[in-house]
RNA sequence: CGGGGUGUAGCGCAGUUUGGUAGCGCAUCUGGUUUGGGACCAGAGGGCCGCGGGUUCAAAUCCUGCCACCCCGACCA
């Protein structure tokens, strides 16, 4: 290994030495995140919250464009209110932070930090709600949630998390369920179209949906390792809720009635996710369409005449809709952008220098494959638009050619306990719908049943697990 | 909460065995030369050696108590 060569590697330690290293180099190199004084709790430095915004920007204007609206609710819920749902505050309970004082006084009763907001949103929706002329609330809220979390990595698992919930009331199961089905759509494009991460998308099992939910649908992807990760959840709540919190309304036919409730949400985990399926050993590798920096353009010999005027002029020729930056800073040299803008995973770079000046080019070079070609400037913001949809699209079908390598089929137990040690990934296989056997499943490979696919496909009678009666296909995998 | 590990400059570490002026690399700052894959020279700043107690003429180093963080399990968007 050259020495040149070497210097990037130091920086990152190589995922298949460690991915769990690689991973924390990552996000602490490329300054995506620090860590905060109190453990679990992370602070998002410009750069990641930077993501986190363009996916935000994205996602509401998809939940605006299907009638949705943001609103804001109070980040403390009384203890009242969390246990009024049997068994949402059972699954919410251990992991709960409490407010008991307020300044010196202790409270009368004690307040939890949001851990989700269905219970004091239903409290307010009780209120407010009379008629199913008002029917739906369509209502959306970005804020944080706190649980506390035993052990947490940044973005995966943290003890607050910034997210979205939506929480939508219907006067049927059907259009609740229309709705939960429908932002579970939603969050698959954004996955797809906006993070270039394929993901399968079905039913939760009763063990692993939401507490209180009637059903739960999930969009499950995977990562480089070969570990699923749970990158959104939409709930059909059903009226468990609604019931609990004696929420009703005067029907059509002059009967009161409880409507049909659903929430869903996504959350900063995404961008671990993010991190997880593009990433290489030199570092981010970004979606384009989320990516804070589009293009990079660094400077050759900018002290030299035209050098920095020509930058400055093809930026401007580029456009205001493609994020361009310039980095001028004179103290670090072009190998050293050049690494350091690979490792923040900006999906182009272009070099301009005097020798491209003179032939009236620049350099361009693309982040997912690292190929570096000259193109001319004439025509340049098509070249780019047109470089980043195929960045994003190569970068799509790389991840989804991942996912299907490391999907199979399984023929028994024992042939899956095998697979999970050798080569984990997404298990197919029946299932015979128990509890028993889900446990069972868990206990021998710590795996999980990561959910029943909609597109079911008929890979015998017989539970793969048990051997009892199978009744549903599902994917199964180690999880984060 | 169980098992293992680590605490020395912003980061990464050496020094601890055998007590004796707190060091190295990177980063930072100043000046200059450089600039097509992590540049070079000269200079500078930066420390409660995790915290408390003890032993000693003398403690980063020995004894002791505590704390924090990391990794592996159990719990989880």
């Amino acid at each position: 290994m050259s020495k040149k060569e070497k210097q990037f590697v130091e920086d990152i330690t190589p995922m298949e030495v460690d991915f769990p290293q690689w991973y924390t180099d990552v996000i602490t190199k490329t300054d995506l995140v620090d860590y905060s004084p109190v453990r679990g709790f992370m602070v998002i430095k410009p750069y990641g919250y930077a993501i986190w915004e363009n996916i935000q920007k994205y996602m509401d204007k998809r939940f605006k464009d299907t009638g949705h609206k943001n609103c804001y609710f109070p980040l403390l819920i009384p203890e009242s209110l969390l246990k009024k749902e049997a068994e949402h505050v059972e699954g919410f309970a251990p992991e709960v932070a409490w407010v008991t004082h307020g300044g010196k006084e202790e409270l009368q009763e004690r307040l939890c930090v949001r851990p989700t907001s269905e219970t004091i949103i239903c409290s307010m929706y009780a209120k407010w709600l009379k008629s199913y002329r008002e029917l739906p609330y369509l209502y959306n809220q970005w804020c944080s949630v706190v649980r506390w979390e035993k052990s947490t990595r940044p973005f995966l698992r943290t003890s607050e998390f910034l997210w979205q919930e939506g929480h939508t009331l219907h006067e049927t199961y059907d259009e609740a369920q229309e709705e939960t089905l429908q932002m579970l759509g939603i969050y698959k494009e954004t996955a797809e179209e906006l993070m270039a991460i394929p993901v399968v998308t079905g039913r939760k099992s009763d063990k692993e949906k939401f507490a209180g939910a009637y059903a739960t649908y999930t969009m499950e992807a995977l990562m480089h390792d070969g570990k699923a990760l749970q990158a959104g959840t939409s709930h059909n709540l059903g009226q468990h809720f609604t019931k609990a919190f004696e929420i009703t309304f005067l029907g059509r036919n002059g009967e009161i009635q409880n409507p049909y409730h659903t929430s869903w949400g996504v959350s900063t985990r995404l961008i671990g996710g993010i991190i997880m399926v593009h990433g290489d050993n030199r570092g981010l590798v970004l979606p384009p369409r989320l990516a804070p920096i589009q293009v990079i353009m660094i400077p050759i010999a900018q002290h030299k005449e035209g050098v920095l005027d020509k930058a400055y002029e093809l930026k401007k020729l580029l456009g205001d809709d493609i994020r361009v930056e310039i980095d001028d800073n004179d103290n670090y040299s072009p190998g050293w952008k050049f690494n350091e803008y690979e490792m923040k995973g900006v999906p182009i770079r272009i070099e301009v220098g005097p020798k491209d000046i003179e032939k009236n080019q620049v350099m361009i070079s693309r982040r997912d494959t690292l190929e570096k070609q000259a193109v001319p400037m004439e025509g340049l913001r098509e070249t780019v638009l047109s470089l980043l949809d195929d960045i994003h699209n190569n970068m799509l079908e790389r991840a989804r050619k991942h996912r299907d390598e490391n999907t199979y089929s399984i023929s028994d137990f024992e042939d899956f306990k095998q697979k999970m040690e050798e080569k984990p990934g997404f298990a197919k296989g029946m299932w015979c719908g128990t509890r028993e056997c889900e446990d069972n499943i868990k206990a021998e490979t710590s795996a999980t049943i990561r959910c029943m696919p909609f597109e079911q496909e008929d890979l015998g009678d017989k539970c793969h697990f048990c051997g009892k009666e199978a009744k549903h296909m599902v994917y199964v995998a180690k999880a984060y």
